[in-house]
DNA sequence: GTACGCTTGGAGAGCGCTCTCACGAGCTGC
DNA sequence: GCAGCTCGTGAGAGCGCTCTCCAAGCGTAC
């Protein structure tokens, strides 16, 4: 809804004496304008309290500078990771110093259609997706009509080609299953994420090269859903299928576990806990994110830093420039950085 | 940015062997169309592939179909608050069903300006405002040019005529406290919010009813800033100004304490726990949110439940009707509960 | 004095859609 | 049989802006 008497180009055009085509180029500083032309233009603008109408213009122009920040509905859920909060204000922040406004599509995985009738609507300039699975199929066909950047590895061959920001989850999970192996525990286990996520996938892989790099048992492995629920099902389920070797004791046959994500470490935690089981003493734990609650676990978290805000930054700025008709590499990895705290 | 060969309302009409206005009604489902136009329209629209260009048509008809959610860059920290993303799953609900888009919007405080430009440069058909402080002055001087729904009371005695969506915050805390009380707890103290956000103040309005009732000492009181660590320092220092009354002991001179959100709550047990005070044993302690993590705190947390998702749902139902038109009340209060759990 | 280039600004044609208005065709009622 | 309907449809005028011409004015070079 447009506020009936919205002053308009026109207006500010007659306003300062000239005509509407001088007055566009003011506001959009275009071009070569005679600098009292100017200075009336703006005391035109001013008097009037002037705002251009987007939606004229990017009808005109055909861009929208809007950029769609995706999410898929089942990981709106997602609000509830703690992951995703400092994502947005990363894109929130970098979008804050460009003239892009920022739309926020919670994505039907069972209508793929709806969003790509949206993205393909002439909605927006771009877009960006976080946390998408393989079995979504939203962002297929969309061939080269709209700058993409993911936030993580696409899994889709078809999107390979695709940009992305990332950060090297297997090469992390690999050195925070070292660090583990280094600091003298012998049977490291771990909690994998879901495997039709490339977060899920390539920790667990980066686990796997840890282990069998050592000659370990990589059969110590469960999964869980990414929440801490499934984080203490799975490490019952480690407990139960692998018990101490030695003589009946509460011991666990395994002395140390890496969990592919916080919220099922806290998760992991509370039900080795209540098994007897303490950390670090029993059983180190490594995380991985560093969301905002593992400082205050009890004890604090060691994990996996994930700089999500460096993130979402990273990939509005990529997607920005990918906007603006820029080359740009097709990978960005952030680095990642081990935190140690209590509990390993 | 649209992708050059979009099939526009003129090719259908042509495909389809009728006018533009005729494709424009079977489209959008207007008026009376005769059976055999309707389907060859449609027809004509599958075959091309038609998706009707959402720019152009806000143009012509002066309606974005886009709500937009303004949170407060302050509060950009609220993506921080676990509060606030539950809301927004909420109003993503909510949207679903329509033809509604959201625009999240990140407002800096400093200039309102900015915002102010936003909302009334016919980008959107209405707004939402999550969490907004008294000193914000963005919703000043919209006058009615575009519906607005708060979420909480508006502070600002200029914006109290705005429909908003609440829980009845001083009551729940007043509830809670008279809980703690009732439960044989004598003297009840408070950490409460910013006194310049209405949760903040309406709670410990609340407490400060209940205290007063029984005429207890309203000034076992201190302030905090709805986070974790402002709610342990305030903690620490109810403990030092409010020692045990009787003779040298490690305990307080308080045995119950209402904190008015889950984070601080969580930052005040910490705290009391490492001067040697334990919950519920030596002081009970009601939080407000009940948070996500509220449940899994060790002692798990009571505290007042307040439905966040429903309060997005609300607020959006509540502004897509005033967008339509409609008349409705300009408060709407959501029941709170209070969820006992192991802290008191 | 002519030719040419550069700067500056205006005219006007869209961008793709909505929506009012008017018109013809087929009814009804008297 | 004609006024007065309703119903379905098309024509066309915008919505507010951008951007491509094109023209005018002025300075410079030969």
């Amino acid at each position: 809804m447009i506020p009936s008497g919205n002053p308009t180009l026109e207006m500010v055009a007659a306003e300062a004496g000239v005509s509407r085509a001088t007055v566009s180029r003011v506001v959009n500083g275009h071009a070569s304008v005679a600098p009292e032309a100017v200075a009336a233009v703006h005391a035109a603008v001013a008097r009037l309290n002037y705002v251009p109408n987007r939606v004229a213009r990017s009808l005109a122009s055909r861009r929208t500078d809007v950029i769609a920040l995706i999410v898929p509905e089942s990981t709106s859920t997602v609000f509830a990771d703690p992951f995703f909060a400092p994502v947005v204000r990363g894109v929130a922040r970098a979008l804050a110093e460009t003239d892009f406004t920022l739309n926020l599509l919670v994505a039907s995985e069972t209508r793929p259609e709806k969003t790509r009738r949206y993205l393909l609507g002439g909605n927006v300039d771009g877009a960006l997706v976080v946390s998408h699975h393989s079995g979504d199929h939203s962002y297929l066909g969309l061939g080269d009509a709209l700058p993409i950047v993911f936030g993580g590895r696409p899994l889709n061959p078809e999107l390979e080609s695709r940009h992305y920001v990332d950060v090297d989850n297997r090469h992390a999970a690999r050195s925070a299953t070292e660090y583990l192996l280094g600091s003298g525990r012998r049977r490291v286990a771990t909690i994998a994420g879901p495997q039709d996520m490339p977060a899920g996938i390539d920790r667990l892989a980066g686990w796997r090269d840890a282990i069998e790099a050592v000659g370990g048992d990589v059969s110590l492995a469960e999964h869980g859903a990414f929440t801490q629920q499934s984080g203490a099902e799975a490490a019952i389920r480690l407990l139960d299928q692998h018990p101490a070797s030695g003589t009946g004791s509460t011991g666990a046959g395994f002395d140390a576990l890496f969990v592919a994500n916080d919220q099922m470490a806290a998760g992991a935690i509370q039900a080795l806990r209540m098994r007897g089981l303490a950390s670090p003493t029993d059983i180190a734990v490594v995380g991985f994110d560093d969301d905002a609650f593992a400082a205050t676990l009890d004890p604090p978290l060691t994990t996996v830093r994930q700089p999500a805000t460096e993130l979402g930054v990273s990939m509005t700025e990529l997607l920005v420039r990918l906007i603006s008709g820029e080359e740009a590499p097709h990978r960005t990895i952030i680095p990642t950085e081990l935190v140690r705290r209590g509990t390993a």
